[in-house]
DNA sequence: ACTGACACGTGAACC
DNA sequence: TGGTTCACGTGTCAG
């Protein structure tokens, strides 16, 4: 595009604070006159960008261009907000059971105080049939956790008898062993005893 | 601010294509100068509520204000691309064991070809004691969930037994009141097949 | 005819 | 001192 007709591009007679003084018609070109123009080319370019990343547009003016790429960063930074605090309160839900509770720590003091130990014990019934037996610290889901991990490891448990007493928490339980291989009661005992105390 | 000095507030002797020609030092004030700079006011403005927008700022420029805005959103739409992507994994590997599975389906034809009736009973032993006893479809995690449940609803179990035969579940326990009115039987077996029917 | 938006060239100011 | 940014007033054009 070509501007002509600028007051500003014609020659000058006074002015008041500058030093050129021109009363004929020649044309004053200033230094910074493709500084100028590459300057608002710029902002120019840059604008049309933020207006493409912007999915709402009301209006083409860069006024409107900026005022909606505002509101668009508040809708945006909120929508993280909400996000970041569903992901923060599902994370905290999963892992809230992993924390130590008041009456976990009750429940070790009280069962030193009958004298109850933590043991696990494992007797062979026939070839394929365990009878097992778990005393540990009463804790808060242990006993879904305890069954969780079992299934996952790909054992049956059949008559399963849970009772929690003075802090303590007996498990007995009959194990149906579903791999072909003859399973070892003290392979077991040593796997129980790992997922006991990791969970 | 007071703008002294420019060439385009002075008279102007020549112009191509305007039709106001002045020889005189009068002054001429355009017509949309206040709104010229009521526009220019609003866009700076604009800008500058942007800016205070922006967490990262590298420079006070126009240009660059935009610019920082421009990779801030980028910045936020990735956010929330990835925040929104952990939500919906989360949600799906949570609700991945709400689906119903085959054997939970091959469950429900054995219970029946073996005359096996899903049953709630609840009876009452003293006071604030009750014996519960449940037949329901084998379903993975059922126990898990109905221990949950049931402590969410703050009874305590004790003597918990469970045997899964024949794609059928029975869990029989003691239920020990830790409300300090009277327990209904009645109102419990409601409340117990409420929760297997939810689970 | 009038209002709003825009690009333009320019001087001042700031490293 | 150069290079760069800014605000300014203005002509032009579209609705």
């Amino acid at each position: 595009m070509e501007f002509v007709g600028s007051a500003s591009t014609q020659s000058c007679i006074t002015q008041k604070r500058g030093r050129r003084v021109y009363g004929d018609d020649r044309d004053f070109k200033s230094k910074n006159l493709t500084a100028e123009r590459r300057r608002r080319e710029k902002l120019s370019n840059r604008l049309l960008t933020l207006r493409s990343l912007v999915p709402i547009i009301t209006n083409m003016n860069k006024a409107t261009i900026v005022e909606d790429a505002i509101t668009y960063i508040e809708k945006l930074q909120m929508t993280v907000k909400v996000l970041s605090d569903q992901l923060l309160e599902m994370e905290s839900s999963s892992e809230e059971s992993e924390r130590p509770r008041n009456d976990e720590i009750n429940a070790a003091e009280e069962m030193k105080k009958h004298g109850i130990e933590e043991k696990v014990e494992v007797t062979n019934v026939d070839g394929c049939k365990l009878w097992i037996r778990i005393i540990s610290k009463k804790k808060r889901s242990r006993i879904t956790k305890f069954l969780e991990a079992m299934a996952s490891h790909g054992f049956e448990l059949s008559d399963t008898n849970v009772t929690t007493f003075k802090g303590a928490t007996l498990i007995s339980s009959c194990l149906n062993g579903v791999y072909s291989y003859k399973i070892e009661a003290e392979q077991v005992k040593e796997l129980l005893q790992e997922i006991i105390k990791s969970i």
